[in-house]
DNA sequence: GCCTGAATAGTACCA
DNA sequence: ACTGGTACTATTCAGGCG
């Protein structure tokens, strides 16, 4: 019997069921209950580009017969495409085995009549998003039936579905069980190795509360049985955890594997496997791991759990316990030290099921926009959350989807950066354009389609890019641009929402629909420019920031001829002299003359520039004291010379004079000489960026992951390693030590004193006039 | 071999 | 692994000097 339902779609895979190869949607249905639709019918396809349509017939028989030879089950049609907005026509081939299609897409480009394949590099499972309107972390409406049984898998529901599910404009979403996950491991010797170290311990949060299993000696294998059992109790939805795509699945998986167990904690009660992206995939249910989240959100310093959760207001009240798995090892047999471990772990999954309820809104959001599922989202690179979005627009719009190509570097101009006028500046406004790039994608109608290649075209039909003299036709609109413009009104529409709805889930859920809008628009520039791109341009990203370079000139010619200051400029901001009649005619100026939105940021009531450009200081009217680029928001400087510099800036912004941040100055100095100062304030943090072999000179970070290595710390691209400058007096090699085995008197101070704190605030006191 | 200044490597910032 | 523009430190290297 055929009815009709809806539900909401958590994750979705292909498979094989009852021996067909099946698409397998998980879902929440509408009355709560977890259920798997399986679409039978879905073929994937690709094209072929037909370039001469006089062979129509002859191709056709000629792919049927390779299909043939290759024992592939494949259909094909004519059908009218579109290749960056041009028509073309184009051979549709449905398949069903991938590797074969491949294959037949090999053979047949050899064909005379037919040019490229396309859409041959996308997965199934992904097309079948791109190619229906079916989103994830979406609620849907879908004519069922109902199959018999559960056969195994860990639902309530199994259906089979007529049709394709259509995607409902509704951006709520159903309660979602959570569970949330820490691991800690025995650290032996150095970095927690599987193969050595058994994991201690694992504690779980739900909405039921937190609970944890912990090792009986070094024996972990109930460890492991206990965790796979309350995953299949609890039966989560989202399973969170921190750093779980690139340490714990696997870690957990060669425990296992150790032990003769199977984590059978999917739906399909299969394993956790490595998915795209550097994911982990646990089928039916969304791995979420949101160490991924820092990527997003600049402002948190330090890549740890700690961070992240005061970052949400998710830190428990008193602060985290410390947790060091190396001091751990060997004291497990203690009670007391199990104890402590344990609570502190189970503070950490506390803290990250929080995370993950604040956090979950954006994430489902982004999901649903750009069509990535839930769980690859967060682990997807910005350029692949636009490429996608594009992707799904493009077959909307019966657009062939560009293949990514292997290309060369080639470098072009970006944004204007202006020199500053050093020193002391009293009452400066910053004006902005709003959204500068996406409005000059959509203003000039810039996109890889609307470029004229050639100089056959009437002046009046285009508009050519300052510097680059690109031409891009006024009509039709284009493919980004259209983009941009619905990212733009859809953005408009859910602030105007947003202040007129008062519940708190919608509200919340408004909030995150405006920031993921954001994130995709805001990328979309520095996407075209970007090598892995679909639709990648170069003459799209140059001559958006050529119009940017001249947007932002003229608007300093406007100022300049009011006999306004400018004292900076970058980009897409200017800092003027500033004040209230006169800042408001200049806004209104360039709203006439240049037909783009600009409004005053900020305006500072003091603001100080040193010579270099992209660094600054300034205080606003309320006393907020706010730092760009210097030293102390650079997070490979000492908390020593940070606070130094971020001290005497707050002395000189509230007007005490230059005498006195000298003064304050002479105190810091010699307060760290005189040694009241904790060891963590001399710490240097760097990043590693590649393999430490890759290395080619001696660079102290460097220096110091190599002594990690010797003593078993695994250190790999993207770790931050923590060092001191130490007195030790050495010939050659450097006097660098790792944080974890230096102590304080090891510290030479004269180092942070001379090559640290004075530089970092002398560079801020130099250009302040002696009077001041 | 030692000193010095220029070139290069490396990182993290701003927009 | 979205872009280019930028500052800054430490290391490395080339060249002058004795």
């Amino acid at each position: 019997m055929v009815k009709s339902i809806r539900f909401w779609l958590i994750d979705l895979n292909d498979g094989e069921f009852d021996g067909q190869r099946s698409i397998f949607l998980w879902g929440v249905g509408e009355d709560g209950r977890r259920i798997l639709l399986l679409d039978k019918d879905f073929r994937p396809s690709f094209y072929l580009l037909l370039t001469d349509r006089a062979k129509t017939e002859l191709i056709l028989k000629q792919l049927a017969d390779i299909s043939t030879e290759i024992d592939l089950i494949a259909e094909f049609s004519l059908e009218t495409k579109k290749l960056l907005g041009r028509e073309c026509p184009a051979i549709r081939v449905r398949y069903s085995d991938t590797s074969k299609a491949q294959r037949l897409a090999a053979r047949a480009l050899r064909l005379k009549g037919l040019d490229s394949a396309y859409e041959l590099d996308i997965r199934p499972s992904q097309l079948y998003l791109l190619g229906n309107e079916v989103a994830p972390c979406s609620w849907h409406e879908a004519e069922v039936s109902e199959a018999a049984g559960s056969h195994g898998y860990a639902v309530s529901r199994i259906y089979y579905l007529h049709g394709r599910p259509r995607r409902q404009n509704d951006i709520t979403y159903p309660q979602l069980r959570v569970l949330a996950f820490y691991l800690v491991c025995a650290a032996s010797k150095g970095t927690p190795d599987p193969k050595r170290d058994p994991i201690l311990a694992i504690s779980i949060k739900t909405e039921k509360g937190v609970q944890s299993f912990t090792a009986e000696g070094e024996n972990d294998s109930d460890v492991l049985a206990a965790f796979t059992s309350a995953i299949r109790r609890e039966d989560p939805d989202i399973v969170v955890g921190f750093r779980c795509n690139s340490r714990d699945w696997s870690y957990l998986t060669s425990r296992a594997t150790l032990h003769g167990l199977t984590l059978n904690i999917s739906r399909a009660m299969t394993t956790p496997h490595p998915s795209i992206f550097g994911h982990f995939s646990v089928t039916g249910r969304l791995d979420v791991d949101l160490s991924d989240l820092m990527h997003d959100i600049p402002e948190i310093e330090s890549d740890t759990l700690e961070a992240l959760a005061t970052y949400f207001g998710a830190s428990p009240e008193k602060g985290f316990l410390s947790l060091d798995e190396f001091s751990i090892s060997g004291s497990w047999a203690d009670a007391q030290r199990k104890g402590e471990t344990t609570k502190a772990a189970e503070q950490r999954a506390h803290a990250l099921y929080d995370v993950c309820s604040k956090a979950m809104d954006f994430i489902l959001q982004l999901s649903s926009l750009t069509r990535l599922p839930g769980d690859h989202v967060l682990t997807a690179a910005v350029g692949f959350r636009v490429d996608t979005y594009l992707m799904s627009r493009a077959k909307m719009r019966g657009e062939l989807i560009p293949p990514r190509e292997e290309r060369s570097y080639l470098s072009y101009a970006g944004g204007l950066v202006m020199n500053p006028t050093p020193g002391i500046h009293r009452q400066v406004a910053v004006v902005d354009f709003r959204s500068m790039y996406p409005n000059i994608m959509i203003a000039y109608n810039i996109s890889p389609e609307t470029l004229v290649r050639g100089g056959s075209s009437s002046i009046d039909d285009v508009s050519v890019s300052p510097e680059g003299g690109h031409k891009f036709v006024k009509k039709p609109r284009g493919f980004l641009p259209s983009a941009l413009l619905d990212l733009m009104a859809e953005r408009k529409e859910v602030e105007k929402l947003a202040g007129q709805v008062h519940s708190e889930p919608e509200i919340r859920i408004l909030q995150a629909r405006e920031k993921a809008l954001k994130v995709i628009s805001n990328a979309t520039y520095g996407y075209t420019g970007w090598l892995g791109a679909r639709w990648y341009s170069k003459e799209v990203a140059e001559s958006t920031t050529a119009w940017g370079r001249s947007l932002i000139t003229r608007v300093s010619e406007i100022a300049k001829g009011m006999g306004l200051l400018v004292i900076y400029g970058d980009t897409d901001s200017l800092f003027v002299s500033h004040d209230e009649k006169r800042t408001k005619e200049l806004l209104q100026r360039i709203k006439r003359e240049l037909a783009f939105d600009v409004r005053v940021e900020r305006i500072y009531s003091m603001v100080i520039f040193t010579e270099a450009k992209k660094r600054y200081a300034g205080i606003t009217e309320e006393g907020t004291i706010e730092i760009f680029g210097l030293e102390a928001v650079r997070s490979d400087w000492s908390a020593v010379a940070r606070q130094a510099q971020r001290e005497i800036l707050g002395v000189l912004l509230s007007d005490k004079g230059k005498k006195a941040a000298q003064a304050a100055l002479d105190e810091i100095v010699s307060n760290v000489r005189s040694g009241r100062v904790p060891l963590e304030d001399f710490i240097l943090w760097k990043t590693t960026t590649k393999p430490l072999s890759e290395y080619t000179v001696r660079a102290p970070h460097v220096e110091a992951a190599r002594m990690l290595e010797e003593r078993g710390w695994i250190v790999k691209p993207g770790d931050r390693v923590g060092y001191l400058v130490t007195k030790t007096v050495k010939t050659t090699g450097s006097r660098v030590s790792p944080y974890r085995f230096t102590s304080v008197e090891q510290v030479d101070k004269e180092y942070y004193v001379k090559e640290q704190i004075l530089p970092a605030c002398n560079r801020v006191l130099e250009v302040i006039g002696p009077e001041s």
